[in-house]
DNA sequence: TGTTACTTGTGAACACTTTCGCATAGTTGG
DNA sequence: CCAACTATGCGAAAGTGTTCACAAGTAACA
């Protein structure tokens, strides 16, 4: 419990909680590892051994109560409080993300959204009015955003990534295709929904 | 090479190819296992104890030739034909996906995209024209389609799903929060990018 | 040609993850 | 209250993945 999670440990937590969150949605109070494990898609044993290093919450016969479950994974996780997050790019891509309700239920609260379109900027995309992309590092730091999305065209990636450093950001989520350049201490966490594709298809070609 | 990879060295392989195709859009010929490894985050010996197990690609003192690798890897991956979606849902998300270029470049096509929406049926998304819903099984039998992706609002995520299911299809790409109930041997592989920033984020807090 | 700097490929050690098998405990129904 | 069933928790074994350290090959340049 002082240990720190392993990356492999803390990608499956956030997936039972997701599961979790879903579940209880459906009404359901109770559930076992081995319905986890068919949503997570990892084997009941693993989901056990992963539960089981931080205390005993399940009931042997029973399952785990989802309720208790998911406050004892928030824990781990530390995502009891809200984290702020900093979206730019106000296109399809962007509009996705800030109506997204994913967010919201997990934690993390969209508190900006920039573009450099000028027709764009006034405009609302989910409860957010988007405002203009030279204001990024200075709005980062007066509303203490966390992690940053970048959701604008390829061309224009780069740029949007070094104003959320001037910002103060250390943690930016690409979800273009561009390789960012970043100083040292920068994580730049890439999203690339055809990357994924890709390998999972190669276990069902041949 | 006979063998088949695990899962962690497909989703690598994944990375590097997506690392050396825009390498190569900057116009440099070359790149070392250091430099692979910065922009894929993990370690330089990683990236060539994953290339050396195919054969020895690289040239000591030099590095790597970013052409003839990626043919290697895309070979090593199977990525030489094209892969038809079906995409469901012709929102936000929608249209995001279908106006990325990604897919394109990594042998991907979506053939067709539908939605629920008779508004929507009959529009434009990138170069596609959405069509109803109730075409989905049909279609995808006619067209081939192998993968379907998901980007429905979560109610009707299930729905989408059963349909895709109904035309053949056996891998779904959801890009909902909603847990789908599917035959056994259908794989649904769930993206959530709140889920990644959770276990991300977690290595920031404290 | 000799020296220096660079980078791959890999044996070996280490560390971590996954799975099996089963004792243990809770639940249900007669 | 007992028998049958279900599902957790965990020791131990097996299986993978990662990293170190360094020999060997390449290039550039004086």
């Amino acid at each position: 419990m002082t240990d720190r999670l392993t990356l492999g440990v803390a990608a499956r937590l956030s997936t039972y909680l997701r599961v979790l969150t879903q579940y209880r949605k459906q009404g359901s109070e109770s559930i076992s590892s081995q319905e986890i494990s068919e949503y997570a898609n990892v084997n009941p044993t693993q989901v056990r051994r992963d539960l089981s290093a931080f205390g005993k919450f399940g009931k042997r016969g029973v399952g785990y109560d989802v309720k208790s479950l998911t406050s004892q994974i928030q824990g781990i996780l530390h995502t009891g409080g809200t984290h702020t997050i900093a979206l730019v790019g106000a296109g399809h891509l962007g509009s996705a993300i800030a109506t997204s309700s994913i967010f919201k239920e997990h934690g993390f609260r969209i508190a900006a959204a920039f573009d450099i379109d000028e027709d764009k900027v006034g405009t609302a995309v989910g409860d957010l009015t988007v405002e203009h992309a030279d204001g990024i590092s200075a709005r980062c730091r007066e509303l203490g955003v966390v992690l940053g999305v970048i959701a604008v065209p390829p061309e224009s990636a780069q740029m949007a990534a070094e104003a959320l450093v001037d910002g103060g950001l250390s943690i930016l989520f690409n979800y273009t295709e561009t390789l960012l350049d970043v100083p040292e201490d920068v994580t730049v966490h890439t999203i690339n929904p055809a990357e994924e594709m890709l390998y999972a298809l190669y276990f069902y070609l041949t």
